[in-house]
DNA sequence: CAGTACCG
DNA sequence: CGCG
């Protein structure tokens, strides 16, 4: 079934399971996949696509901007959550109204309630780019869960355990599909494979991720 | 180790 | 040489 997103009721939607505490919903964003990929255009305007440093010196091949109260920004110093984007020293874009409410919707229909994220990570992959294996544990509260929406090119998802000894399980994910973990998901490591050369009608040759957090 | 290099 |  379709999810009515923005609409006036609450629309099912069938979850798939991707382990306790993490669910995909295929296709949840491609109804309105239009006024995100708009609402990035409006963001970079303010906070252009960057590649950033990793504390390690390495330059990463995703490019980054983000929205909202603070972004998660990386440099020779470390990882933090910053509430001015370091490029101008300008506060980040404003959560566009449409991330939220598909950011809270998608929550919600993962079993997650009353989720209001105050940072929006915004990447954008190019061919080749990938995001090696990570935690996202720079927020405040775990209680919180992550949503990750996939726009444009297709690529393949990893999700593996708390530690990086576990195998992470591989999931393609296509355009409008949404990744909701959290609870006892929460801390487990992901990632993205090394995308592929290819063309989407609405990105190009780019895939956009935007991740949802409660960062403070 | 949100990295690359290297190897099977 | 590409993939993982």
């Amino acid at each position: 079934m379709t999810p009515d997103l923005f609409g006036d009721t609450p629309g099912a939607f069938a979850p798939e399971p991707l382990a306790p505490g993490a669910v995909v919903l295929r296709g949840y964003a491609a109804g309105v996949a239009g006024a995100l990929l708009a609402a990035i255009t409006e963001v970079a305007a303010g906070a252009p696509f960057r590649q950033m440093k990793t504390p390690g010196g390495y330059t990463m091949s995703v490019a980054m901007t983000g929205c909202g109260e603070v972004c998660w920004v990386t440099d020779q110093t470390g990882y933090r959550y910053q509430a001015g984007d370091p490029l101008s020293g300008q506060p980040w874009p404003a959560m566009p109204e449409p991330f939220l409410r598909l950011a809270g919707e998608a929550a919600a229909a993962a079993g997650y309630r009353d989720f209001i994220p105050d940072a929006c990570l915004i990447n954008r992959y190019c061919p080749g780019s990938r995001m090696s294996l990570h935690q996202d544990r720079d927020e405040r509260d775990f209680d919180q869960p992550i949503v990750s929406v996939s726009l444009g090119l297709p690529a393949t998802f990893q999700f593996g355990g708390e530690t990086r000894r576990v195998r992470p399980v591989n999931v393609p994910l296509s355009h409008g599909d949404v990744v909701v973990w959290g609870g006892p998901a929460r801390l487990r490591y992901h990632g993205v494979l090394r995308l592929k050369q290819g063309w989407h009608p609405l990105t190009g040759e780019y895939r956009y991720n935007l991740t949802f957090r409660r960062a403070l």
